[in-house]
DNA sequence: TCATAAGTGATATGTTCATACCACCAAGAT
DNA sequence: ATCTTGGTGGTATGAACATATCACTTATGA
């Protein structure tokens, strides 16, 4: 078969491009026309590659989401040998807080999608929630390796949950709330002072 | 001069159909003529009463802002003399979830709006901020009386701001886990317990 | 070498939208 | 009574969009 074009390269770097746009202008400025003018190709090339817009977008959504994944295998595994379950959850929460441009941009990104999931069956719950959910569990397990065998099982997971809440609503205030950057650190440490230990 | 037509009456007619639109079908989908069918007018009128759909949209969301703004104060009132800060502190924190199908709707509203916001200059950050900022302040205030003399300003501060992002947080989950309904109750007690006193 | 199909471009089509424009009605003022 | 203006409806216009179609190019395999 002729010609080469890693298909895979090229699809990362449309996604790339409306990943862009929509951090940009927001999920409803991603039309096929603003995406290959921000990637510098044609339409006929996104559409060729994506087929439909909707199966477009959820390519982009799934390429954002296993970004964020990699970002979090890399975080931990990054921790070196033992560290303190204190140290384990500090490393979960501060990943999902946009701390730098990219992870700014993916904030946005993630919170259109979430946004427009509510509206529209497209997008399932597990889509949404499948994450959010492993976090949970995640925690929750560092909880009760912190508290030890006292631990009630279901309160750590309880705990777990509002930790995961808390942070992506400091998320939210992060984006929008200029001055909330230089509360984070002291608002986090407290969050972990408070719901680490029993 | 002719006619009458009580114009505050028509705009709320027509703010509350652009409400359901958007909770319905997104933000994307209110536009002048699916609001005017879902108010059952023309799209003339829309355009009569709003000029632009920038402005159209901005008042809707002042109108959803109102409203929960109304709900706040009416629950604080309905608290009865004296309550202790851990009342308030609840009746607080519950208003701002999704616990019926109104509020569920305009949660989704002004989530949808909240979203618009950070791609678009349209909406100030005042905006978006003003009023979490007024239920930190307020909720900080509850945590000094119940903490008494020794509470510390700053730490009081930091508190209530994670007890409301966590209960924005805690928000989302409703609108997108079914089953979060169940332990919503556990959890908001659980976020007081760990945070109310010192 | 040349036929084939992947890859790429330009353009057409039909729809939806915001906004503008034109016409009409109804009621209060004169 | 009729003029005048707020209020209402219908429709036109031009832009943006998703999608489809036609045409061209190029590398590979026979």
């Amino acid at each position: 078969m002729p010609k080469l074009a890693d298909h895979d390269q090229r699809r990362a770097q449309i996604t790339s491009a409306a990943r862009r746009v929509i951090a940009r202008d927001g999920l409803g400025a991603a039309t096929f026309q603003s995406v290959a003018a921000e990637a510098g190709i044609s339409v006929r090339l996104v559409q060729y590659y994506f087929g439909t817009k909707q199966k477009f977008l959820l390519a982009t959504h799934r390429a954002v989401v296993a970004d964020a994944g990699a970002r979090f295998t890399e975080r931990l595994s990054a921790l070196g040998a033992d560290p303190t379950p204190r140290e384990v959850v500090h490393a979960i929460l501060t990943e999902l807080l946009p701390t730098d441009a990219a992870r700014r941009r993916d904030t946005i990104v993630l919170n259109s999608f979430h946004a427009a999931a509510l509206t529209s069956p497209d997008v399932t719950a597990e889509d949404t929630m499948g994450a959010p959910r492993f976090l949970v569990r995640t925690i929750a397990e560092q909880l009760r390796r912190a508290r030890g065998d006292a631990a009630d099982q279901r309160t750590a997971e309880l705990d777990a949950e509002l930790m995961v809440a808390g942070t992506s609503g400091l998320a939210q205030t992060l984006l929008v709330d200029d001055g909330a950057e230089a509360r984070v650190g002291a608002l986090l440490d407290r969050l972990l002072d408070r719901m680490v230990e029993a």
